[in-house]
DNA sequence: AATGAATGAGCTTTCATTCAT
DNA sequence: TATGAATGAAAGCTCATTCAT
């Protein structure tokens, strides 16, 4: 028997289905699992959150999207860092989109990650590329952005998973400039 | 007669354990509905293959790597045609990766599809690559073929997934040459 | 106060109580919905009631029994209007008894349904009837009037579930003259 | 471990939960309790009924209706010797009318015992009754055999439980005559 | 060797009930 | 005392897997 607050224990909830869910996808986790780690009984889910799938959209609802405030030519760098070096350890250690990717069985789960994509990186890159397909340029580099996520925590390829930011910047700078047509830097400020 | 049908039913039994697993993800998958595709009851996975893991490895087993025949500097853009515009009927109408990356719930899945990226994609491509930080150059061009196939099959951004090969080719031949540090054809001849 | 609150809250759980397991059984009625009806937690039912069980009795324990009143005559008439014509709100419309049928699963419930049709109205009739086996005949008549309760509201089947009480009237003189060998009225001067 | 014969598992399924439905009730009966009473795996049901519901359906729907053979003065006889004293074992001893009405908290439940009370038993009493309003009196006859068996077999009143068939037999006839306007036997040749 | 009946573990979910505060 | 957080035992149902025939 815990701590008998509710928000607590809510968000002990969140933090271990996070977790889970970005771990092992939505499938492969049970609500036992889940409450389990946060040290609760089951039931608490039904009770806080209806059913799984509703728990599945509260824990990976917040994608956080401060990617627009610095200068515009950073913006792809920071998108390379917020993907990979940001600190995702409420999700496993990987960007929230490449966690949901493990549970895209389920169409439920691309529609949301495809909004994800399309209003978050989508359309910030689209403004800033140069000339007609800006859209399709724009859904390259965020393909890029997606591929390099989760070739570096899925797949763990053994050069993206070593390498930290200074390593990519150079190659940020040439593809992005490469696929907007206009000189992006490679790093950030911040 | 006999040898006949029980390799017959083999055959079946992948080629239905292909589509569903690319389609569905291993998790959503059942055996029994792979022996209903099949026509054949589900007894006979358990007796030809073991279990339901050994299938799905038998079933994505067969990566075809056909990609070094040809000129080298096209050798980017028939990755593209091969991840995207390949006739991958047999997976879902998507590549074998992308559907593999449905089933990355479990490490052993991780595992095979670091393997085949890193035997088929990275390795070919780091012979190409100028100059130092050659690995890692391969791998941020693989990230993009694969972050390419995820968004226009399993996520379906909207310019991606209407694109042809054309659309594609000028950035695929500008992104190649920037990471690969030498000029690249964005088209094939076949 | 203090007392009136609590009396007050009790009479409101019985209140939704006795809709609820009218309504929809014992079963089919959770705690939780009836003190959500009654707009109070449900921990208080297990506080002052107990259990669910001793809830159930209590709230159907309150037949009333005025049938006595009034000329001897009439007796299976009022009965009849007690069964379907009274205002059973509380009970979800239906006589009580019919009411707790529903719940009869439970051998706990059979044996209060006996005891209240035995001393409420078998034993009543049982007064009227002439000659021997007149307890037989007294059930008998009481199973007419089970009957009746349970084809209009239970069963709807369509003539019993629009009849109004003159409809029944000459019905009910003939067949209580018949089982009780005696002449009885079909209306109530009520 | 069973024998392996489908059919024979079926129908032992099929029997527990006639008795189970019929005593318990729908919902105080677990499919693990019918499963458990015909000796094997609650899985079973699912693959061979779907889901409880249709194994309800199943179980309840066999109600025979060789009523209309015979004389017609003795069909109301022959009702009551079937509700109440053919030998109902499946059923839990009671008639299956009786037992379904212990699940009666479900529309469906309900929907069903109208249709086959109005077909089996309203409908040919209906064909006999003289004069108008002869639908209502072969409700009003219904009703009465209806009440029979539950105050007989859910309620168990001590006249009517060790009652057999010629103590009933005047009184049947008298309240049939008197309903149906003409005279009818209280008693059968079979 | 092949069929398909049978199994049992595990799933999501509901519910009566307890107990800390 | 009253609130509502927490619990645990079922429930219906699915699924991979085994094994008699």
């Amino acid at each position: 028997m815990r701590k008998r607050d509710r928000e607590a224990t809510k968000a002990r909830l969140l933090e271990a289905a996070r977790l889970r869910f970005a771990r092992e996808g939505y499938d492969a986790t049970s609500v036992r699992d889940i409450a389990g780690d946060a040290g609760v009984d089951a039931g608490l889910i039904f009770r806080y959150f209806g059913n799984k799938k509703r728990l599945f959209d509260e824990a990976t609802a917040d994608i956080p999207a401060d990617l627009l405030d610095g200068p515009e030519e950073e913006l792809v760098a920071r998108m390379v860092r917020s993907v990979i070096f940001a600190d995702w350890t409420r999700y496993g250690g990987e960007h929230p989109l490449v966690a949901m990717l493990r549970s895209s069985a389920h169409e439920d789960t691309r529609q949301r990650i495809r909004e994800e994509v399309c209003t978050t990186y989508v359309s910030a890159l689209e403004n800033l590329a140069e000339g007609d397909d800006a859209e399709l340029r724009a859904e390259l580099l965020s393909a890029w952005l997606v591929g390099i996520g989760i070739l570096r925590s899925v797949v763990a390829t053994p050069a993206l998973a070593k390498a930290d930011l200074d390593d990519l910047a150079p190659h940020v700078a040439a593809v992005a400039a490469g696929l907007l047509g206009r000189p992006m830097s490679g790093t950030t400020d911040a």
